[in-house]
DNA sequence: GCTTAGGGTTTG
């Protein structure tokens, strides 16, 4: 006999049935209802080691802590939970360490629903395996496993008090487990006043938004949504929540919204009080306005919401209004009030979007009015733009084009076309020619109006979508269709892309039809199909053929992607940034001392009074014996510029190899900076494998100089740049993350050398993912591929060993050009 | 499990 939300309060008391239902809800001290079988002994938590004897034995112990339910496969489940023994009999004469309990399957679903922090549990049924975070946690050295049919827990509940019902001890247990089942889903939330915040408690509260940031992206491994609340108490408090998913960020759309958040922890920065999510953390949000329906907002599966939630909702509305808390003029601003120069909220859907280069994307916009200013038009080239590339002249009239810029081009990649969005922070600005990235083909207007979304979150700069069901959505709906259509743009259709008609395939087949693909692989024609999941069976080595779609892939900026690498002592290595770069240049040419010039080389130095920088000695180096040789034999030392300067003449230079002074010799810099500027190209010495020495470059017998002769002659070992991306692959069988590296160049067609130094390379890569893995579009749409990939094992973190794949002899298939 | 940020306009 089980109850609604499957809490199960009969079942195997009779004997040793265990595996019928797992989970039990107990009332303690009620002498009636559910018991544990009288076989199952109980031993200490202590005694617990993976050679005890576990036949019927259980252990019992406080929740101390309790997980979040994880799904890892569909309907699959795990939980992890700690638990203490609380008496003190059992183990006096040991350490009372508490437990990893890992539940799985539908009792971790069970638990997460029917326990609570302190509820006192026994587990029956387990398994014990070491536990590999004994050293991170310093908990008990075995965890138990709870899994499969054998494996129950028990859940002691404090005996509800009478309220006026009859007595529940009097009741047989059927009654009874509908009561518990309640009383288990419904737990008593309190919620602490902002005023009576005391550091390091664990509380729950409610708060007004006095001001709020969207989601971003932390230097941790979660995104972090900041935002400031305030109470009938008259606190400011700052909360700085951390999700990794962007889901479980609270859902602020403006000030003045009400949040209610479980689990946050109070702490102290600079003097005043603030909250941070702890474990178990989950916030509500709902509309502000008084008198509008009180809905909450919130991604969780199951939350608890009552009247005297919506109580407390409605008290706060009324409060806050009262108070003046909100700003009188509002930062939402349609397109018709758009002053130049502002900063304003918008609130408008989206019709098109372009990148515009690695750092900017272009989002083409409305909201159905028309702005008293002339807009800016851009014209960019239809094979780029997602979505129709140009209106009819009327809806042009009224179209934003929105320049979005650095840590908001995540967010803007992924957003669908015809979504609603409030753009935060955005600033009008009169359009001019520095408008980033834009080619011979592509023109602006000048002194129009762009919308600029700049890099940052100050001031709350952010895009959010905005669900279809919120009131400004269908306010703004009801305008849009009020505008005629046009047939230009009707529907979002994608399948008109130039780009799209060449890689996009038709989904697989069932009757085995061959599929289009977008890649080409290499290896044997008569080599198997295997599908990822078969691929994950298979032993390391060897090359298999498969089909699949690209779901996702890392990182998305593309600069991120480009490493160097040392073949000698095969490190991969991150390229330095230019600010550490330029700090290795003003650090050498601050600490200028005269010197001596080697015997083989000319020396001339110039005082240089650049405006905004100290005066400096600027020292050329040139070999005597390549002086009057050819432009592609040039090879310079030059001592004492900043980076800027090195750049700028290295454009349109041969080789010129920074150097610096050292105790009255000339040496390299730091090999963290470029060794050797050719051109726009920067080339890189291996730090550990490199004995630099400054030596006389012989160029007898070539034609030209170059990086390998240049790194020879002064020893260095020369670093290769390297594309290095993650793919997520998947088919109907299976997901996979596999490793494009090796055969990155060929992949793309493109020189990781090439995709360093110019942007023409860097959009080839870039528009090949995109057209592999369409931002914004459904799966289907991803063109399949055929690739080879190989197994291999590498060594994790902590010595464990892991299988990864490695994408080999596949290239794309290039669009014909026209 | 730990950290992440801790509001106050890009520099296109």
């Amino acid at each position: 006999m089980s109850c609604s939300c499957g809490v199960q309060t009969d079942g195997a008391a009779g004997g040793g049935h265990l595996d019928v239902m797992p989970f039990h809800v107990l009332l303690e001290g009620t002498g009636t209802g559910p018991q544990i079988p009288g076989h199952l002994t109980r031993i200490s938590i202590s005694l617990i080691t993976t050679s005890t004897e576990l036949t019927n034995k259980v252990v019992k112990g406080k929740v101390v802590q309790k997980g979040p339910l994880v799904s890892f496969a569909p309907d699959n489940f795990i939980l992890k939970a700690v638990i203490q023994e609380e008496d003190s009999v059992l183990n006096a004469s040991s350490q009372n360490l508490p437990i990893n309990v890992v539940l799985f399957g539908e009792l971790a679903k069970n638990f997460s629903q029917g326990v609570n922090q302190e509820d006192l549990v026994v587990a029956a049924g387990f398994t014990v395996s070491k536990s590999p975070t004994v050293r991170k946690d310093n908990l008990h050295p075995f965890n138990l496993l709870l899994s499969g049919g054998g494996a129950c827990i028990y859940v002691f509940r404090p005996q509800p008090p009478p309220d006026g019902k009859p007595s529940l001890a009097n009741k047989r247990s059927s009654t009874l487990s509908t009561e518990v089942c309640r009383k288990t889903k419904i737990p008593k939330y309190t919620y602490v006043r902002l005023g009576d915040l005391s550091a390091g408690s664990v509380v729950n509260v409610y708060g007004v938004v006095v001001f709020f940031k969207q989601p971003f992206k932390s230097r941790g491994t979660d995104s972090c949504s900041i935002l400031k609340i305030t109470d009938q108490s008259n606190q400011n408090i700052t909360c700085s929540i951390f999700c990794e998913k962007l889901e479980d960020h609270p859902k602020i759309f403006q000030i003045g919204d009400i949040v209610r958040m479980h689990r946050v922890k109070a702490q102290f920065f600079k003097d005043s009080i603030s909250l941070v999510n702890t474990s178990g953390f989950s916030v509500v949000t709902f509309d502000g306005t008084v008198g509008r329906a009180v809905e909450p907002r919130t991604s969780s599966r199951s939350f608890h919401f009552n009247q005297e939630d919506r109580r407390t909702v409605e008290e706060l509305r009324s409060w806050a209004s009262s108070q003046a808390l909100l700003p009188t003029v509002s930062a939402a601003i349609r397109l018709s009030a758009v002053q130049p120069k502002s900063y304003f909220d918008l609130t408008c859907q989206l019709l098109a979007k372009a990148p515009i280069d690695s750092t900017c994307i272009l989002l083409r916009v409305w909201d159905g009015t028309r702005c008293p200013h002339a807009l800016l038009k851009v014209i960019v080239e239809p094979n780029v733009t997602e979505g129709p590339s140009s209106f009819s002249m009327e809806k042009e009239n009224m179209i934003a084009n929105v320049f979005v810029y650095d840590n908001h081009l995540d967010c803007a990649s992924k957003l669908k076309l015809g979504s609603f969005l409030r753009i935060y922070n955005l600033r009008a600005n009169p359009g001019h020619s520095t408008v980033p990235g834009l080619t011979s083909s592509q023109s602006v207007e000048v002194d129009h109006l762009a919308f600029h979304l700049h890099g940052g979150t100050s001031y709350g700069r952010g895009i959010r979508v905005l669900p279809e069901d919120s009131l400004d959505v269908q306010e703004l709906k009801r305008v849009l269709e009020a505008f005629p259509h046009d047939d230009m743009n009707e529907p979002f259709d994608l399948n008109d892309s130039a780009l799209l008609e060449v890689w996009s395939t038709p989904p697989e087949s069932l009757d085995g039809e061959a599929v289009k693909s977008s890649t080409e692989r290499g290896g044997t024609p008569d080599m198997p199909l295997k599908t990822l999941s078969e691929l994950k069976q298979c032993e390391l080595g060897g090359v298999h053929y498969v089909r699949a779609q690209l779901r996702s892939y890392e990182p998305r900026r593309l600069h991120q992607a480009l490493k160097l690498y040392c073949s000698k002592c095969t490190s991969m290595q991150e390229i330095p940034d230019d600010e550490l770069v330029a700090g290795i240049f003003s650090e050498a040419s601050s600490d200028y001392e005269p010197c001596n010039a080697p015997p083989w080389a000319l020396l001339s130095a110039f005082l240089t009074d650049a405006p905004g920088s100290p005066d400096r000695v600027l020292t050329l180096l040139q070999p005597k014996q390549l002086m009057s040789e050819v432009k592609t034999k040039e090879f310079i030392f030059l001592m004492g510029t900043t980076l800027q300067e090195m750049c700028r003449l290295a454009a349109s230079s041969q080789n010129i190899i920074p150097v610096r002074s050292s105790g009255r010799q000339i040496t390299l810099l730091d090999l963290s900076a470029p060794f050797l500027f050719r051109g726009r190209k920067r080339h890189y010495g291996c730090k550990r494998c490199s004995e630099t020495v400054l030596r006389e470059p012989s160029a007898e017998g070539v034609e030209v100089i170059d990086e390998k002769i240049v790194a020879g002659v002064l020893g260095v070992q020369l670093l290769k740049f390297v594309l290095l991306m993650k793919l997520e692959l998947q088919d109907a069988t299976d997901t996979l993350e596999v490793f494009l590296w090796r055969d990155a160049e060929s992949f793309f067609g493109v020189s990781a050398e090439d995709a360093a130094a110019n942007q023409e390379a860097q959009n080839s890569i870039r528009q090949t993912m995109e057209s592999l893995c369409p931002p914004g579009g459904s799966l289907d749409q991803h063109p399949w591929l055929d690739m080879c990939l190989t197994a291999y094992q590498t060594k994790d973190d902590v010595g464990q060993n892991q299988t990864c794949y490695h994408i080999c002899q596949t290239n794309l298939i290039k669009p014909r050009s026209t």
